[in-house]
DNA sequence: AATGAATGAGCCTTCATTCAT
DNA sequence: CATGAATGAAGGCTCATTCAT
């Protein structure tokens, strides 16, 4: 190697070195902003205070995103990413469809009930009159991932027996079971009740053993 | 009459009036206000703006409300106050235990699917994070009306033949499972799986009939 | 009187003191935008800096006027306003036609070189391409407003015999001469060529003279 | 050839080809920031914007030039580089002072009608104030270039017969008029008076025909 | 020569709340 | 009880410019 190469690295690696370093200063600031939302909700926290949280001023975010809105599309996004992967994991080494349900359903619910940020992630989208705009195709994309995660259920349902249209019923059902204990969870209402949603849950999936 | 007897009222009735009359103008506000959180929801709603539409300037409803937040307390309280009422009458003619049963769920959940901006209204309080200061007696009073509201469906459930423990947990199960139908039809999720939110519930309730 | 005549006093005039008041800070708001736009023009001032030197915070302004560009507009509207105080002031005890026309053209042009801010307030509109978005009707408003400060040129003109398409044409002439000198002269242009404006003006309107 | 003689050009030949290059390169920022100024007026348009209709990133565009200012002044040099060499191109074949006059006002007054986003550019200097800080320098030259283009007018009155002063005033006169009508018609307010301003510049250069 | 990130100041506007009247 | 003004803080966002690489 003669001088010149030493100062002068090839364009591409160089390419692939900034990059990496880019998308590592993105997920610092999305994992600012994560905390952010946690602390004090999606309208209550500032592009101030993510902007703090990451080291940065507020002007730098927006080298990484164009508004306070797209950082928020960006982090639910990740976490229905997470959401599928928590499930498809699961299901790995199923005995049958039986097993399959039991771990379909129990991977979506433990993955709300161990990272309940990502189930207000979720909710931030309805609150009250939506104060966001994504863009319709992000909202389709987060659609289409959300069913995906459920998709596992009501494909061992069918394989149990159920017709096809038994099958979709059956699985809304455990769908909204999931959502309505993770929501009383959430929100401390199960304690209205004193009963442990997971053993709710359990309850509920005991229904389909006989099936 | 002279003059004198004409500004002086007796004390009592004078004083019965003037609660009358602002306790009117304190319901117009709450009208006012439920408006505006309908269409701008609970943060994207401004006092002014309620003001305006009650026909006052700001600082007037603070002779009414010590702060939106009061406000939006006070809204709260009287929507869980309809439930109940709703809930009640629902039960009215009831031939036993099983009809008290599907009443009553009914009864919740038509509510909340009648009308949607009182379910709005309860979500409110778990946007984001606290994003209200209720008091927390407030807070108390407002749990012991959610619980009053779905009791009828656990004495039912009782009078059915469960055992306490039992009865305390179906109950649970039915309130996640209207809770999170309730969830997925306001917010537009129900149509993942094209399915009718009523008929799902439907199909839920027909697991008690041979119970 | 009685006691309580005193601190009551009557709604009317406690209105009319409180309207008065009101309009007088108004004012003192748009004195203090005048010189703000005067040192840094329209789009360099800002409301923080027209706050402050009104003595109020930025805030407070909205009590007054909806936006930046209201105050712009209320401050144009008083311009035009002013302008044709001028020009028919200058009117009065005219001998006839000829002198009519002299008198306006010197009003319409004096008041201009005398309070050249007032032009550059009428040049903001259409600065490149207009940041201002004046309401149609304003607009319309203050183009009549203008085109009332040149009709008594028009009108000297056709009684001095010119038949009606001719003073049209003259008066636009005239209009297009004056707003030529004055651009030339507050741009400092003028002294290309070493001339008084004035005296150029009065140049042309000896034209008239024979007619 | 061998290696080296392949890395080592003429040095000169070579500093003449990259001046070339970047003289061109400097065309292209220029003309981005004509469309940019066009659409969005001096002040709107952004460094960001003209570096994107360049095809930049904003920090390149300090190679070239040292201030969104210097773009603006090297703009308004080219500027009034074109309208010279319009004016000079209108007096070829002239067949005398009389039409040399007439031919200088209509190039002028054509150029500036053909080409409203040049008349922009010579007004963005005066908008409010010192909105821009020019150079001294620069300033002078632009002026001179300015004059230039309406010695020829001059020139022509001269050789009808006109005083020196005399002249000058004409010139001066016609300059402001044609300076009038190109606001007038440029701000749309001509049409306050239903007049083309091509047809009163005609009526305007009438007047000389008889001298 | 060019990039892309970052700064720091600034923008207009909105808000819940307070308070003299 | 009601008003209208005012506050002070904060909001999201944009910008010309700088600079390490």
């Amino acid at each position: 190697m003669d001088e010149s190469s030493k100062s002068v690295a090839p364009p591409d690696a160089r390419r692939r070195r900034e990059r990496a370093v880019s998308r590592a200063r993105r997920e610092l600031i999305l994992e600012a902003a994560r905390e952010a939302f946690a602390e004090h909700g999606l309208a209550g926290a500032s592009l101030r205070e993510i902007a703090r949280r990451a080291g940065y001023t507020p002007g730098a975010l927006y080298s990484y995103f164009d508004s306070k809105e797209a950082i928020y599309g960006a982090l639910l996004g990740e976490s229905l990413e997470r959401l599928n992967t928590a499930v498809d994991a699961a299901l790995a080494g199923a005995t049958g469809p039986r097993d399959r349900l039991r771990r379909a359903a129990r991977a979506f619910y433990g993955f709300y009930r161990d990272y309940p940020r990502e189930l207000d992630l979720g909710f931030y989208l309805f609150n009250g009159v939506r104060p966001m705009g994504l863009t319709p195709a992000l909202n389709e994309a987060l659609n289409a991932r959300l069913r995906d995660a459920l998709s596992p259920a009501e494909v061992a349902l069918t394989e149990m027996g159920l017709p096809a249209a038994h099958a979709v019923t059956e699985t809304t059902m455990l769908f909204a079971q999931m959502v309505g204990l993770l929501v009383l969870a959430h929100t401390g209402r199960i304690r209205l009740f004193g009963q442990q949603p997971e053993a709710v849950l359990e309850d509920y999936l005991a229904r389909f053993e006989g099936a």
